[in-house]
Formats: C-alpha cells, structure tokens, sequence
DNA sequence: ATGGCGACCGGAGGTCGA
C-alpha cells in the first residue's frame, strides 16, 4: 500500500501534473494540499477516470486539502473540532482502517507576524485532536504540508535559516510534540541521500541549486511501523514544465 | 539568499507562499 502526500500549489493549474503522477505511480492514497478551488470546482470526474474516489475541503485562492484513493474513503471528517478555522486546512477519512489525515499546517510568514501565532495555536489544536483520534482509530497516518523543517539536516542552509520560520524552535517543539503523541517521520525510518528536500524556492533557481527544505512529511502512529517498507522522495515532479515548488513524499506499507 | 518566481484576483500591481 503506497502513501503520499503533494502540495500541488493549485490544483487548477497542477491537474495534469497529478493525474499523470497518479497514473504513472499508482498511490493507494495520495493527500493533496493547496488545491486552491472551491469545491464545485474540484476534478472529481478527471479523478475518477483515472479510477480515483476523493473528497475535498477547499476554498478560492488559498488553501484546500484533498484525499485521493483506488479504496473507499470512510468516515470523512473536515476541519478541527474545537478550532473555529475560515482556512481548509484539514481533511480525514479512513482507508483500509487507517485513519488519513491530511494536514496543510500555517506557513507563519514570519516568527513576529500574526500568522505565526495562529499557526503555532493551529498546531496545539491539531496535536489536541490527534490524541483524540489516536484513541479511537490507533493506525493513524499524518500527510501533509507541515511547514516545518525538523531538524537542520531538512535546510539546505541551516546558518542562514537559523531562527527563521519554518525553521524556529517553538515550531520544531511543536514537531516534536506531534512525535510526542507517539507518531514517527517515516522518511528518517530509512537510509536517505544527504540533501533531501521537498520544497524548493521558485527564485534564485532554488531546484537547479538544490536550495530546498524537507517540510513535507509523513507521519505514522507506532502500530504502523512494522509496516513501514521504504520511504522517498520522488524529484521528477519538480523537472516538468509549469511546476508545484513541492514534489510528492512517499511511504510504502506491507499490506 | 531576502531580490530574483509563480498563483491569484482583476484587469495593474499588490499579496501571499516558504
């Protein structure tokens, strides 16, 4: 069973990306974040010809989450319960009696912005409700845009970074208090290149350079590990024409 | 590295992302 997650920065415009990324890889799950629609717009029917279920929480502009699945996508659920949210930044479903959660976590601007607040208040909402959702369904996948980068082996410059959202320790803290409910980066599970990252900076030719952060993660509840086969990267994505600055992670379980 | 790109809305250029 193969996991992913992809910000795709609008769908709108990423829609060949995806479904040619779904066909050519064949995801169980794929999680999507930044589809940037209403949901009456979303590709339902593109999807599904590639034989895709999904469900979306989107809005215009900014933000949206999706789910794709080959399975049936039980018990959706959107948002955080307890944390009144304009933004669509949380969608859930269970798959093959793992719970999906998909995540597009605040990017903060900058540590002394508002924005920063509110995503370190939407992270303590999120780790509430997933102590919650770990009681009640104990494998428990977390994919997403976490907008946090771990630990400095995830920036491509850490001195340069250092203090810096996305990068700030009261944002690994909240990374770590994720861990802390008992869930695990699968990507570190692995042996990895040197050097991964999932995003690059548009500018500067940030790809080309190799300029980028690991802030894209997939996080599995301890009942999973044992499940837990291999872990990438895949850069492909980001080499094509017009493309996201994210490029997919991947986690494949044994059945 | 601090600007550079790209998406969006709106119909120019400001705002946001990371």
């Amino acid at each position: 069973m193969k996991l992913a997650t992809w910000n795709v920065n609008s769908l709108n415009v990423r829609l060949p990306h995806v479904l040619d990324w779904c066909t050519a890889n064949q995801p169980d799950v794929l999680c999507l974040q930044e589809t940037k629609q209403e949901d009456s717009k979303f590709p339902y029917e593109a999807l599904t010809a590639i034989g895709y279920n999904a469900i979306h929480s989107g809005q215009k502009t900014y933000n949206g989450v999706a789910i794709l699945s080959r399975h049936v996508l039980e018990h959706p659920s959107y948002g955080i319960p307890d944390f009144a949210d304009e933004q669509k930044r949380l969608i859930a479903a269970t798959v093959k009696g793992i719970r999906i959660v998909c995540a597009y976590i605040p990017n903060g601007q900058s540590v002394d912005s508002d924005k920063y607040q509110y995503k370190l208040n939407w992270l303590a909402s999120l780790t509430t409700h997933l102590q919650a959702e770990l009681a009640a369904h104990p494998k428990l996948a977390l994919l997403g845009d976490y907008n946090i980068a771990p630990e400095d082996r995830d920036v491509h410059d850490p001195a340069a970074w250092l203090g810096q959202v996305l990068v700030s320790e009261p944002e690994r803290t909240a990374f770590q208090g994720l861990v802390g409910l008992g869930l695990h980066d699968t990507f570190r599970l692995f042996e990895q290149p040197e050097a991964s990252f999932s995003w690059w900076d548009y500018r500067m030719a940030g790809f080309r350079r190799n300029l980028g952060l690991r802030i894209d993660h997939i996080l599995v509840s301890t009942p999973l590990l044992a499940a837990c086969k291999a872990s990438w990267i895949d850069k492909a994505p980001r080499k094509l024409e017009r493309p996201s600055d994210h490029t997919p992670v991947v986690l494949e379980l044994s059945e």
